[in-house]
DNA sequence: CGAGCTATTGGACCAAGGTCCAATTTACGG
DNA sequence: CCGTAAATTGGACCTTGGTCCAATAGCTCG
């Protein structure tokens, strides 16, 4: 199945060619008159497979920059390439900081737009791998009982069962039997993939009870 | 010690306003009439300390942006903050895609400069962290010869000793002894740490020789 | 050629990790 | 009030890892 291109523009002109373009293409397209439809289109925003936005920066209503901030500040993985008739280098750099893919000023080249289309699929496909991954690893880390998640982070710190058991204030004993238990759930054969499932998944070291020196 | 800000930029006036505007604000400040001129100062494109560049995109010679295309390329990890009388939009697309912190279009306000200056030297600030850090791990991976790095390499893959052996083609004994010296010039107090400077320095799990299956 | 580094191995020993068995206590929801 | 899940502990046993001792062989550099 071909990836998705989302194309949000005011001018119905600037759809159509657009849509007619990107289709040639082989991609499949869907089409918006304004932020407002596409934010009403909730599926589209966290679509399962990659896909990217072409969205023009002014447009009555809600602005596309606008639109990019609020997909930015709601996590969604879409990424943007804008295209504009009217821009200036603020928004631009605006836009770009927000992580645009690409800013074209109209007129531009098809062969621009495909270039920036191809290359927001290729990042859209990267963030959602990553984000696959790491929404595996924390669901295994939600079967975690909260004690076994205690285990586990000491665990990462690369201490001994018997320091972790001191930390807890149980026997080394339990420690053993919750380790072993995180390592099944984890899905880990090695304390060192447990250490890269804890960075992949942002697990932070806790900070210890006793002071020892 | 303030943090130092290179100035680029070909007309003198500029340079004379901005240099009193930055040193007022505390920093050291070292200007340049052209992009020649700073790429002969080779002191400046790898300082000891925290620094960033302020730099005119257009100019006689090689360009801001083109100077900046240099400093990326050769590894320099000097925060940008370009300034420009008649920038376009493309141009300033280019910068923000090579890293710029910020493109700011004349007449701008000392305050806008400032805090952009003052993000380009924490991200300066960040950059050399990190560099010192993978810097001092590559260091310790050069005192290894080159047997220790293969169990180095091995090791941090989670493999046991008895595997890495067969591995290598050589006794257990031999690997623990090549294991022992890689913990202690790398300086990790358990495989856990041991795991994490092999993903700050880069190094790659190896491809195995022998297939069990 | 001898000095020094590297790679290799052996033995002995202890500490630590992992696993199989089973058991008790506590807390929460139906 | 009972069943389930979580947390805890014990014992026995084997595998691994880490360390101390010492030794041999190949290699390169003065």
């Amino acid at each position: 199945m071909p990836p998705t291109v989302f194309v949000v523009d005011d001018d119905p002109s600037v759809r159509k060619s657009l849509e007619r373009l990107l289709r040639l293409s082989g991609f499949h397209v869907q089409t918006f008159a304004s932020a407002e439809e596409f934010l009403a289109c909730r599926p589209c925003q966290k679509p399962k497979e990659p896909a990217c936005l072409v969205l023009d920066v002014r447009m009555p209503g809600i602005s596309g920059i606008n639109l990019q901030q609020e997909l930015v500040k709601a996590g969604t993985l879409l990424p943007v390439v804008f295209i504009t008739g009217h821009g200036d280098i603020p928004m631009t750099v605006q836009a770009m900081k927000n992580g645009a893919v690409d800013f074209l000023p109209k007129p531009f080249a098809e062969e621009e737009l495909l270039a920036a289309v191809e290359q927001a699929l290729a990042k859209a496909a990267r963030l959602h791998q990553e984000a696959a991954e790491k929404a595996e690893i924390e669901r295994r880390i939600s079967t975690l009982t909260p004690r076994e998640y205690e285990v586990f982070r000491w665990v990462i710190t690369g201490m001994l069962n018997k320091q972790i058991a001191a930390e807890l204030k149980v026997t080394e004993k339990t420690v053993k039997v919750h380790r072993a238990r995180v390592m099944q759930k984890m899905q880990a054969a090695s304390v060192a993939d447990l250490v890269r499932l804890a960075e992949k998944g942002g697990i932070s070291p806790p900070r210890r009870d006793s002071f020892p020196e």
